[in-house]
RNA sequence: GCCGAGGUGGCGGAAUUGGUAGACGCGCUAGCUUCAGGUGCUAGUGGGCGUAAGCUCGUGGAGGUUCAAGUCCUCUCCUCGGCACCA
């Protein structure tokens, strides 16, 4: 709420707060050094004006404001607290916002951190008026307690909840014209320009007599210049007279055309509605994008995970209320994917810079006493070992796919980023796990061919006529098939998709060719396979698709469908625990009775050995899991 | 500083609902194939003890709940990302 303190000149401070409840512990005001009585007071005070100046050149980034150290002056002015009448010092304090609520605050601090500090560093007294619910000891001079609480130290508000004080202390301050409940946004600045040539033309035209003049709509839009010469120091554009000398669109007389660009942050947060009408030429969007909208499945990079977002939103908001969209939210489902990362090498300048060097560019070994080493390809020139980081232009850790996709093909590029990380975390490049994931698709290749080039029978057996090894694995094909349409559809998890289907190849070669059942079980497992893969590896799957006899493309062709069938088990491997520990394994038929599940687990030799002079005093039985026996000494 | 995501073998990672930690891949070791290998195949591979059976320790750290904890609770340390004109 906003409240007034009135000083003894007669002049009245008004302040917001979130805390009214905190009211009774206010020690002091703090005003932004832009306050306009701080701008009055500074005139017959040059101390003062020096320290304004100094504000004045603070950082604008969050992180600085946060740790920059606490400062402020007093002003030498005291103001009444509203319910007490007692006197409050007022001073002018760095961490103030002028854009915020009044550009003044009732400093309290007990119970705001940032005041805490301040008082600390100025030895202003420090009133509890806030403790924990549960009443628990504080102790307010080591950390402000910032947390809703129960009054204590408020005069007639002294025991009531934060909650019920918030009420009683606005009611108390309105009665007396002092108060009042006010609801505060506060906006994010988006500083949308940008000095430089690259993006979108700000259509605005500055006129001295008329001021900022839109574009009219017949000249849009401002296209950019071609005949641009960076020349690597402020923006090209304002460099240019033959862009931004024109005439002022209302009054015809010189002007000067915008010459700061659109943030691409502007662009990328409607693109997704201006793709679906995206030709367009005489609005922004169309009947269409109100169709597709919102997106079924956004994917973005985490580093994008708040700032993209926001302004996707808060356009996709704009454009409802203008009546263009008709959903609330651009988006349905969103997956965050990870960043890819790569190390890190450098040398130390003489000036303390960093000159960045390529990972390909280096070599990394280890030394005979186990540390990593890293040296210059080129030169052998030793090198710094930096961290994994984010691959930019600045760390110079960038990998080109292009020379991966030379040399493995593009699948094999996919498969990797795919397998090496889920999606949502970062992922780290690798060379000897893209070998690895070229391996696993000759692998598959090799299978093919070599099932093709043998003569293969149509039929396809059922369950009943299947041998044990063979029903094994027909069972493991069809819980892969589960496994990796869960993965896909529902957890998003390509990596363990990816992994199911190296175990079920690797199950594959195992089974014995003088099985009747393996050319008929091999083709279904194969085409299984091919047909799990193809999103993930589309080239190599189609010429798989084709080579097992299929015609048209497998991206067309129906997902594996999973025959339960083949799930059906008759024997379970359970594990048996005695105390919580793992002391041996019993197999043991799907659907045996409890009592007899437990008469086996007792019967195991390692099991009967940890059982010796002790008592079992519990059962667990976890079904199809595992059976836990709790024992003690007898 | 605030917010978010992470921390599991030599490495990337798996463990979906509290139920056999380490799937799958990389790397490494041994053997086979090959005139040859920067190829392929087979087997092994968390640490310690043991010929073995097996025992024991083990998911950043310290406590706790539970028959049972990577998973739940409390506290704590570290890394990366966002809060900057890369997007």
């Amino acid at each position: 709420m906003e409240l007034d303190f009135l000083c003894a000149d007669g002049e009245k401070l008004t302040v917001y707060t979130t805390r009214p409840d905190t009211l009774m512990g206010v020690s002091y005001l703090a005003l932004a050094p832009e306050h306009p009585m701080v701008g009055r007071l500074m005139e017959a005070d040059p101390d003062l004006a020096a320290f304004v100046e100094t504000c004045r050149n603070r950082g604008v980034a969050e992180a600085d404001l946060a740790t920059m150290e606490k400062l402020g002056r007093p002003l030498g002015v005291q103001a009444l607290h509203p319910l007490t009448g007692a006197q409050v010092p007022v001073w002018v304090a760095n961490f103030v916002l002028m854009e915020y609520g009044t550009g003044a605050v009732m400093s309290v601090p007990a119970h705001d951190e940032r005041d805490h500090a301040f008082a600390r560093q100025y030895g202003l007294p420090i009133l509890q008026v806030i403790a924990p619910m549960d009443g628990g000891e504080w102790d307010i001079n080591e950390r402000a307690y910032t947390e809703h609480g129960r009054l204590v130290a408020s005069d007639a508000f002294s025991g009531l909840t934060s909650r019920e004080a918030f009420t009683a202390i606005a009611e108390a301050l309105e009665a007396r014209g002092l108060g009042r409940r006010r609801r505060n946004y506060r906006l994010r600045d988006w500083g949308i320009s940008r000095q430089r040539y690259w993006g979108c033309p700000i259509p605005v035209i500055h006129c001295a007599d008329c001021g900022a003049v839109p574009v009219p709509e017949s000249e849009l839009p401002v296209v950019l210049p071609e005949d641009v010469v960076p020349d690597g120091s402020g923006s090209p554009l304002a460099k240019l007279a033959s862009f931004h000398a024109v005439g002022c669109p209302k009054c015809g007389r010189p002007a000067r055309r915008e010459t700061d660009t659109f943030d691409t942050f502007f662009e990328s947060s409607w693109y997704y509605a201006r793709y679906c009408s995206a030709d367009n030429r005489e609005a922004m969007l169309d009947a269409r994008a109100d169709h597709w909208l919102p997106v079924d499945q956004y994917v973005g990079g985490v580093e994008h995970a708040v700032l993209h977002l926001l302004y996707a939103r808060f356009f996709h908001k704009l454009l409802r209320d203008e009546g263009l969209l008709n959903s609330d939210e651009p988006f349905t489902r969103l997956l965050t994917q990870g960043m890819v990362i790569a190390p890190t090498f450098y040398r130390e300048r003489a000036d303390g810079g960093r000159d960045w060097i390529n990972p390909a560019d280096v070599e990394v070994s280890r030394t005979a006493d186990g540390a990593t080493e890293a040296r210059e390809r080129a030169n052998g020139e030793p090198v710094r070992v930096g961290g994994m980081e984010k691959m930019s232009k600045s760390k110079n850790n960038g990998v080109d796919p292009q020379a991966l996709i030379d040399r493995y093909g593009a699948d094999t590029a996919r498969l990797f980023t795919m397998f090496a990380a889920p999606p949502d975390l970062s992922l780290e490049w690798s060379d000897s796990g893209v070998e690895g994931a070229h391996r696993f698709l000759k692998r598959l290749w090799r299978q093919v061919y070599e099932f093709t080039g043998s003569q293969s029978a149509a039929v396809r057996p059922g369950p009943d006529t299947l041998g044990g090894p063979a029903r094994d694995l027909r069972r493991k094909l069809h819980e892969t098939i589960a496994k990796v349409s869960d993965d896909i559809g529902r957890r998003q998890t390509f990596n363990t998709a990816i992994a199911a289907n190296m175990e079920l190849l690797n199950e594959i070669a195992r089974l014995s060719d003088s099985d009747p059942a393996a050319p008929a079980l091999r083709r279904e497992c194969l085409n299984a396979i091919v047909l799990m893969l193809a999103p993930i590896v589309p080239h190599v799957t189609q010429a798989l698709w084709e080579t097992l006899g299929h015609d048209g493309l497998v991206a067309d062709a129906a997902w594996p469908a999973v025959d339960t069938d083949a799930l059906a088990v008759d024997e379970v491997t359970l594990a048996v625990q005695v105390n919580g520990k793992l002391r041996g394994q019993i197999r043991v038929p799907f659907d045996m009775p409890r009592e007899a599940v437990e008469a086996a687990a007792r019967a195991d030799a390692n099991v009967l050995r940890h059982l010796q002079g002790q008592t079992v005093v519990k059962v667990i039985v976890v079904p199809g899991r595992l059976v836990n026996l709790v024992a003690k000494p007898s």
